[in-house]
DNA sequence: TAGGCTTACCTAGAGGTCCTAGGCAAATCA
DNA sequence: TGATTTGCCTAGGACCTCTAGGTAAGCCTA
């Protein structure tokens, strides 16, 4: 018999697939073997267990999701950086909802670490250089800033924005526009 | 046999309860079953399905949620107000982990009118009430805001914020500071 | 290229969750 | 008190998770 072939990394990126298809929560380990034609427990020489499955796809999305925004603000600064993290974020979780929805897992502090979770609020930060903002109020921009993207594009999935006839687009390019204003004149402590 | 006295409210207000306790994800027919003394079976006389069970309790932490925040908004107005509004949201966020996840649901756009979802909304914008803020302004105020309280209890949970040592209690105080002086100073079309 | 070693994938099976069909008995009502 | 309703039952099928132990494919070395 043939061997399919598998790796931990096959599995991991097969799975990002089929989160993208099925959605997060419906990663079975038991559809991804049948997507492999293998046996479900032939998977557990590669994968401790579905929890580890669904932990290094969080990580996959993770590294993916900060490739993007890394991208997009590069060589940008000020307001222009902001729109492009903002929108290279809301897109990916559009783009990719199962992958999304995985890099929401709470994740423990050591793997967190290892992860890119931490370039994450690096990248924040870095897009704040444009303005004038300096510790401790850059984190809690940085906080801030973080919670509102987050915050957005998960209730504009959850369909929280659809019962108002105003456009969730032009309503997401105010905000960016509230947020950029907001960081220009960040009120004193 | 004596019977447990199951109805379709006390599944789901146990529910509510075992979800706190356990997280909302864990919450299972069978779990509610053996809580309540029955066979997993029985339950199906009272919900439809397991999904029937998760959108009822949704619907109770939805209603839950308004009354506090509703409570708490009552003869305030203007900064007062949107402290006393986010820290009600937050407050029941951190004390019902697993209601606060429910609420977060993707409900069918009927039920959702039926359910407290519009009355959330419509308590944001009596908030806004304090601040001159007009259509379509006063919608993008309301999905901004909404979209940062859940953003950061959200991402507060998931532990994204513990890599930094500055204070999230400290950091949510002055995000407040923020949301209030962006919306006396919403930037202009 | 034949032997041995590693390992990819297998079968078998236990335990859990979801859900349906059909039955009996408790509660309620005439 | 007899009839009806309904609450909870048993039985059982489908699917998912995971372990133990086995077979054979592919690689390394002599």
């Amino acid at each position: 018999m043939a061997r399919a072939g598998l790796t931990a990394d096959r599995l991991t990126q097969a799975a990002a697939d089929l989160a993208d298809e099925v959605g997060f929560e419906n990663v079975t380990v038991s559809a991804l073997a049948r997507h492999f034609g293998v046996k479900d427990a032939s998977l557990y020489s590669h994968i401790r267990n579905a929890q580890d499955l669904r932990v290094r796809l969080a990580v996959l999305a993770l590294a993916e999701l900060a490739d993007r925004v890394s991208e997009a603000i590069a060589g940008r600064s000020g307001k222009d950086a902001l729109v492009a993290f903002a929108n290279a974020y809301r897109t990916y979780a559009r783009e990719h909802p199962g992958r999304y929805s995985a890099t929401q897992m709470a994740l423990d502090p050591d793997i967190a670490a290892d992860s890119a979770a931490g370039k994450h609020s690096e990248m924040t930060r870095a897009l704040l250089r444009g303005y004038d903002l300096w510790e401790p109020d850059q984190t809690d921009a940085v906080r801030l800033l973080h919670s509102t993207f987050h915050g957005y594009v998960s209730l504009e999935r959850s369909g929280a924005f659809h019962s108002h006839p105003r456009g969730v687009e032009a309503s997401w390019l105010r905000a960016l526009d509230a947020l950029d204003s907001l960081l220009r004149a960040w009120p004193p402590g």
